[in-house]
RNA sequence: GGCGGGUUGCCCGAGUGGCCAAUGGGAGCGGACUGUAAAUCCGUCGGCUUAGCCUACGAAGGUUCGAAUCCUUCACCCGCCA
């Protein structure tokens, strides 16, 4: 059997970890409960937390027992950015964030425990330990452990306390409750690892202090470096847009065009983060993008393995159709109405039920341009295409002969954005 | 508290009474070239009922035929002095 850690050093998955060899002993022992935490900033994950979950994957996978937190109670409160103070989010919509993303994340190691008898993952909200905490005891049970000077030392901390935003006390105390979690499952799950970004080394190592101190027990590290394009963007922002693993959000369809539009450069460095294949596997799709950059074989395995995790086989086929439906330039009405239309409803469409718009209004109606102004620019710019013709006029409406068979109208802008136009 | 400087479009940054929807750069978008890539070149880049009109240069008033540009007050930021 081989290493874990050494699989995620292979692949580029640890940026920091505690004693690692204590930690490889302490996996070879025998199974391992760790753990990783997700805060509901936001209603979904995005492509960012993936890698979070390559590293339980691969754990899972050697045996070990995953337990996923998502922080009901750490979300109420909010990690110290390196810039600013966040915006506290009500109660009731974090709850309901929580819900959402834990729904979202089961298939992630919840298909693995299924289909190959890998331990089942447990999940807990540390709003379960949290809420109930009173003031008493967390200052005396709690912020006994806590030395301010080391608190004030971590880099998140430390980062605001030199800038002009400053810190408050709520964003400040974030590191205990965040140490807590990790002491709560020390202690209700024998949970002795935790995982994370390297953006939460400093909450991270507070966990482990607090066991050593309270509970006298050696815990375990691991964080994962932060993945950026090679022009130094993070990963998953396109055109300001967010990729979400939520597929009412980010459709299967827009998330596979996302991976197989990845730069050369990105997808070779990112292909071993993200790939599950076997390194040789790896290594030789790296090599083929090198000598045929053509065959893009990094950013379709990535579209492939990923659209499949997140999303599953059927939606992954999808999107693949869709792509090759949309993208093949030829002939549209060579396609059938049930393929395209199931194309078109994977990239985005709209449902036209009184007499038809212009070309410039329906490019509107269907988000691929935000004004009429905008439609009218990109006509005269000649990027505008109804069934992959080149529109010329932008208050022309579309012809009856225009119309496909299933009653559909092929809108594109650019060269990668498609949009369907239904006839009610 | 005193003195001085600043606040311009997504960002940076020109503009100091009409020729300013506002120079230039970046980002974005489109085209060409390609590989649904990068780089490069070209174009575009507030909105609308688009040869015209409307809204915009921190906020609110004012002067003027006419203001991003002048005056007044307010808010915020940055220096220097206390």
């Amino acid at each position: 059997m081989t290493d874990v850690i050494d699989e995620l050093h292979r692949r580029g998955l640890i940026a920091q970890s505690t004693d690692e060899e204590a930690l490889r002993k302490h996996l070879a022992d025998g199974p391992v409960a760790y753990y990783c935490g997700f805060d509901p900033t936001a209603e979904s994950l995005h492509v960012g937390h993936l890698i979070q979950f390559m590293v339980l994957r691969a754990l899972q996978r050697a045996g070990h027992q995953p337990i996923v937190l998502v922080g009901g109670a750490t979300g109420l409160i909010g990690d110290p950015r390196p810039t600013s103070e966040r915006v506290l989010n009500d109660p009731a919509t974090v709850a309901g964030w929580v819900h959402r993303i834990r729904r979202r994340v089961a298939p992630f190691l919840d298909r693995p425990a299924a289909e190959q008898g890998l331990r089942a993952p447990v999940y807990v909200d540390n709003l379960d330990w949290t809420a109930p905490l009173s003031a008493i005891d967390f200052l005396r049970d709690l912020g006994k452990h806590f030395r301010v000077n080391r608190m004030l030392a971590k880099e998140a901390v430390s980062a605001r306390l030199n800038s002009d935003a400053g810190i408050s006390y709520t964003e400040f105390s974030y590191q205990i409750l965040q140490a807590n979690d990790f002491r709560e499952l020390f202690l209700r799950h024998g949970c002795t690892l935790q995982t994370g970004g390297s953006d939460q080394w400093g909450n991270i190592t507070a966990g482990v202090d607090l066991v050593r101190r309270t509970e006298g027990a050696a815990t375990h590290a691991l964080s994962t470096p932060l993945i950026t394009t090679a022009d130094g963007r993070k990963i998953g922002k396109t055109e300001g847009a967010t990729i979400w693993l939520d597929p009412e959000l980010t459709s299967p369809y827009a998330f596979f065009q996302y991976w197989l539009n990845v730069d050369d450069v990105d997808a070779r460095s990112w292909l071993p983060l993200f790939s599950e294949r076997p390194a040789e596997e790896v290594a030789a799709l790296v090599a083929e993008s090198e000598q045929r950059p053509a065959s893009r074989a990094p950013q379709r395995a990535l579209a492939e393995e990923l659209t499949r995790l997140v999303h599953g086989e059927d939606e992954l086929r999808q999107a693949e159709a869709a792509g090759r439906a949309l993208f093949g330039r030829d002939d549209l009405t060579a396609l059938g109405p049930e393929t395209l239309g199931a194309a078109l409803r994977e990239a985005g469409s709209i449902t036209v039920d009184e007499g038809t718009p212009t070309v410039a209004a329906l490019l509107q109606r269907t988000g691929l341009v935000s004004s009429l102004s905008e439609a009218r620019r990109t006509v005269k710019e000649g990027g505008a295409y109804l069934n992959n013709e080149r529109v010329t006029d932008a208050d022309a409406v579309p012809e009856e002969s225009d119309w496909l068979p299933g009653g559909w109208l092929v809108l594109r802008r650019g060269k990668r954005s498609v949009a369907g136009v239904r006839r009610a």
